[in-house]
DNA sequence: CGATCTGTTGATGCTCATCAAATCCAGTGG
DNA sequence: CCACTGGATTTGATGAGCATCAACAGATCG
């Protein structure tokens, strides 16, 4: 049978027995399917539940009081939406649905009772929680830091790795069903620039894009030219297998 | 005896009591100093402790391969500087000391400690982790989607409150001892971009900076300025009292 | 099969970077 | 106490990167 996309995702920090991939399995709710363009949290709504996204591929993002919107983070499947299992009375972001996803969910007491009797998981659920935050503090640095052709070449260099490592794809190739204007919604440019950065990336022959698929046709150009250091994934242990064959 | 900065910040979200904050006084360690320029973690080190800025100001920053500074966050007295108990083997960003200051440590058996014995406690440190979490999420929107001058004003606006959650400071000015060029290196625009933008605020009579002093001038104008709003900030029991008088 | 969303292209102007130089200021040593 | 020094702030001139506005082509979907 087929490893599940956390299961494969949470293999990269240390391996799971099946036991231990039986409790996790079991403190999930039923998959429920949002389709694209709903909100599965919204801002302001109170914190219930964590969701995992099991299939599809979502955003958490926000919108400012004038109305703009950024996302904060790209979620594919593997990910866990909210883990920061938050004590304020107010969730201050949205959580987006950019093509048809099912989620599973994690009550709190679940999440608990892991935390509580189950160390070798809580290590594991810590390490995801860990990553989602290096990913947030490096997505400051290009949005702070790098050109809008940088920035985008080093989204995707992310992507990939990350779609690697929750074994979504085995190649150069991924699955990105987005717009090009949620694209430049989470690197903080417009539509149009985000196109022509796009059409510049193409010209380099760096990737191509056809059918809701990415692929990045020279790794070692494409990390160079993105100034990208996986180290922020952490993801020591897999690094080098994932970009085997790169 | 005064409260520390530390404590009082953490009260904002419940009330300790004095057997609570012994608990966490007797967990630190022997205050050091560290001189302006100096770091107190650098990039690649191994997790081994956790600080605490009892005095003083500091940042968290990362140096992109290319060699650009951006600042992650700002630190100041009562912050946490990295909490986030790291099961990576490596930082992948540094504590920088941008004026004299004075930190406390933290083992992570000391840690793990509370988090076993002491859940009330816990749930404070919690808490103060997951504001970590959401300024680095509002510092994404600020530089993705503000223009220059709203996004100083939205940072000089978080910087105040936080000023006063710590106890640093009862009315509208507060302490900022850092160049303009460090202002830069968090917004992510260039040191004389901020010359400028700072003086247009003070042209709008929205702010007053001398001898590292900030006042603001007018907190209602400069909120609906900046666009800014709190929420963030996770002080809901408190900001009632932090926005009084402002 | 029309209606709407997405991608693409062009023209124009504003925001911000870059380069360069002039003050201002705090600290240091004679 | 003053002359020196190096960092921080300020100012001006120029240009690049990106936003904005507008229009059209292609894809998608009920």
């Amino acid at each position: 049978m087929l490893k599940r996309h956390f299961i494969h995702k949470l293999d990269n920090y240390q391996s799971h027995t099946p036991e231990e991939i039986n409790i996790l399995e079991k403190a999930l709710s039923e998959p429920r399917r949002f389709g694209k363009g709903k909100d599965v949290i919204k801002q302001g709504d109170k914190p219930e539940q964590v969701y995992l996204l099991l299939d599809g591929w979502a955003c958490r993002y926000k919108i400012s009081p004038q109305g703009k919107l950024q996302v904060l983070t790209y979620l594919i499947p593997g990910d866990f939406c909210n883990i920061h299992i938050t004590l304020a009375n107010q969730i201050d972001y949205s959580i987006g649905v950019l093509a048809p996803s099912t989620f599973a969910s994690l009550s709190h007491e679940r999440i608990y009772d892991i935390y509580d009797n189950h160390p070798r998981l809580a290590r594991s659920l810590n390490w995801s929680a860990l990553i989602d935050i290096s990913i947030l503090q490096e997505w400051l640095v290009n949005l702070g830091s790098r050109p809008a052709d940088q920035r985008l070449a080093h989204l995707l260099c992310e992507l990939l790795i990350r779609s690697r490592a929750a074994g979504l794809t085995d190649d150069h190739h991924f699955r990105l069903p987005v717009t090009q204007t949620h694209l430049g919604e989470a690197m903080g440019i417009t539509y149009v620039h985000t196109n022509r950065v796009m059409q510049k990336l193409r010209q380099e022959r760096l990737i191509t894009f056809a059918n809701k698929q990415l692929k990045i046709a020279n790794w070692r150009r494409m990390k160079e030219y993105a100034d990208f250091d996986p180290m922020y994934l952490h993801l020591e242990r897999a690094v080098p297998e994932l970009e085997k064959d790169l």
